[in-house]
RNA sequence: UGGGGCGUCGCCAAACGGUAAGGCAGCAGGCUCUGACCCUGCCAUUUGUAGGUUCGAUUCCUACCGCCCCAACCA
């Protein structure tokens, strides 16, 4: 394992190349988040990449707003997705901004292109830009309007900005070629008129910038070293390019591509994700089931986890499909080393211990904390089996199994109501020290002093690995079981009073965080985080 | 169909002309008061295919095949 070493990618390579080269002394990337949605754990890999190479270069990372559509943006999102960054471990120091920071400049660099006759106001519908933008094979047609003289632009286009236009009337375009093979150059929109309210600049503004003319604007105006993006924007490069050259902007910006991250078992699309909870299928952005960095973080998962995952999956250019096994076990490899054990029997079964007395109460030392042993104790249902198939390893009739920190126990009696087990009888070897080799180790609670507790057991949200592969509609495909909820567990009496957002190993169960939300002083709700490898095949 | 990208083990991913890392998954053992963890071994004679250059090619060239992105006044 490299986890160690400093990951090394493409995108690292160039940036190496710049800085040995002395293009860059200082290396300046950015996180641009459109805020209309909650980040997932796909922007956690952009963020990882974006901070952790201005560490890396001891440069700096810009979190930027990219608040360019005023119709789709919230402060709600904002919010979040600035206790998203922080919470993963990054942080922007003093340099959060917006891309309406940038209108006033952006727009004096407008009436700049229009002067030099590299702009111009179109009259055309939307419909009218569709139609003549060509398509795959056949180059668009120039707009009537493309040949208005600069002076005559700059009158409309400062007649666009006063509100003399009713929306989508008229549009500032780029005058590029209608017959480029590259659609994006086919005269790009660079602002289209929107009576919209926005969060930043109010009512200021009635025309507002297309990403592409905001993006690498920004970044100049940023001084952005290596602004990273993913692959769909690869082929915007030319007329990110084309814009810096023909404002002539000193600061030139790169921008590099990589591949989006996309997980088995959940997806990536902060629209439909935008769905599932509007449409009730989760209960919340931060529902622990979402992948999302919110959803992520109350299910349980660490910052560290996520980071540790990211580093592993790599930064490449080849579209792929990471198998969520390899965020599971990155979870597991560290809590393995971080979470208290504990045990929690999840669906109790009485054992009443023949050879003990009823008020008798021993408090056995486990590790960290104490155990009452009681003549009552609680043991997992899954855990005896009347007639053991062959490899079971756990309580039997006439089998003995060790009581996880305590006593051998042989199962004595089974008390049934028809075929339901209703009850176990059992002796134990009160030599706690015995040695002898047994079937196995279960866990147990003790029954009058174990605290009731609520534990939730998630699965994956979609039943297949690509849900919404094709044309089938991602709805249809979620997994019902994905939430079970489980009220009658039983918990070692230590663990009432945990902290909303402890982790616990549940020994032979799995790892667990008590809710940030649900739990209650002195009655926690637990999240499974992931279970732990069985290997048991049943 | 025009343009832009990408194809190395089931899934990620190194290798930068010198003879295919690593992780995850899987399989087989060992250990064990968690069927967890941990440990050991196995898991690409071969890098989409076919040619070519070279002493030598995953790395260079050619052709073909496959997949992804682009026809929003979204980002």
């Amino acid at each position: 394992m490299t986890d160690n070493l400093r990951p090394t990618n493409f995108i690292r390579q160039i940036i190496d190349a710049d800085v040995a080269s002395g293009k860059h002394s200082l290396v300046v990337t950015r996180f641009p988040p459109e805020p209309n949605g909650y980040l997932h754990i796909g922007h956690a890999k952009s963020i990882c990449l974006n901070f952790g190479v201005a560490r890396d270069y001891q440069g700096r990372c810009h979190l930027r707003m990219d608040d360019t559509n005023p119709a789709k943006e919230e402060q709600e999102f904002v919010d979040s997705i600035r206790a998203d960054v922080r919470w993963l471990g990054f942080d922007w120091g003093e340099h959060a901004y917006h891309a309406a920071d940038y209108f006033d400049q952006l727009y004096a660099w407008a009436e700049k292109l229009i002067g030099d006759g590299k702009a111009y106001v179109d009259d055309q519908s939307l419909d009218d830009l569709r139609r003549t933008r060509g398509d795959f094979t056949t180059p668009g047609t120039n707009s009537p309007f493309r040949d208005r003289s600069p002076e005559q632009n700059l009158d409309l286009f400062r007649r666009m900005r006063a509100g003399e236009f009713r929306d989508g009337s008229r549009t500032l375009r780029a005058k590029i070629d209608m017959a480029s093979p590259n659609q994006n150059l086919r005269d790009p929109v660079m602002y289209r008129i929107r009576r919209e309210h926005h969060d930043r600049t109010g009512d200021e503004w009635c025309i507002y910038p297309t990403y592409d003319w905001a993006h690498g604007q920004s970044d100049a105006i940023e001084g952005i070293t290596h602004s990273l993006c993913t692959l769909e924007f690869e082929a915007h490069r030319p007329l990110y390019d084309w814009f810096l050259e023909n404002i002539g902007t000193p600061h030139r910006p790169r921008q590099i591509e990589f591949a989006r991250l996309n997980l088995t078992y959940t997806m990536m699309s902060k629209r439909h994700l935008g769905t599932l909870v509007q449409e009730g299928h989760v209960s919340s952005w931060d529902d622990p089931r979402m992948p999302t960095i919110a959803g992520l973080r109350r299910r349980g998962y660490t910052p560290e986890a996520i980071r540790l995952f990211c580093d592993r999956i790599g930064v490449a250019k080849a579209d792929s499909m990471v198998e969520v096994e390899l965020l599971e076990n990155t979870l597991r490899e560290l809590l393995n080393a971080q979470a208290p054990r504990a045990l929690c029997v999840h669906r109790p079964l009485k054992l009443t211990i023949e050879n003990w007395d009823q008020d008798k109460t021993v408090e056995i030392d486990a590790d960290t904390r104490k155990l009452p042993f009681t003549k009552e104790i609680f043991i997992e249902h899954d855990d005896f089996m009347e007639a053991p198939e062959k490899g079971f390893k756990r309580l039997s009739p006439g089998k003995e199994v060790r009581l996880r920190h305590a006593y051998i126990v042989k199962c004595t009696g089974v008390d049934k109501t028809g075929n339901e087990i209703t009850g176990l009888r059992g002796t134990i070897d009160p030599d706690p020290n015995a040695s002898r080799k047994v079937g196995g180790t279960i866990h147990w609670v003790s029954a009058p002093l174990s605290a009731p507790v609520t534990l939730r057991l998630y699965d994956r949200l979609f039943r297949v690995p690509h849900p919404g592969a094709g044309e089938t509609d991602f709805r249809t495909q979620l997994n019902p079981h994905s939430l079970e909820v489980l009220e009658g567990a039983r918990i070692e009496p230590a663990l009432r009073d945990c902290k909303p957002g402890d982790r616990f190993q549940f020994e032979r169960k799995g790892y667990y965080c008590a809710d940030a939300k649900d739990s209650r002083p002195g009655a926690p709700v637990f999240n499974l985080i992931v279970p732990l490898r069985d290997t048991w095949k049943k």
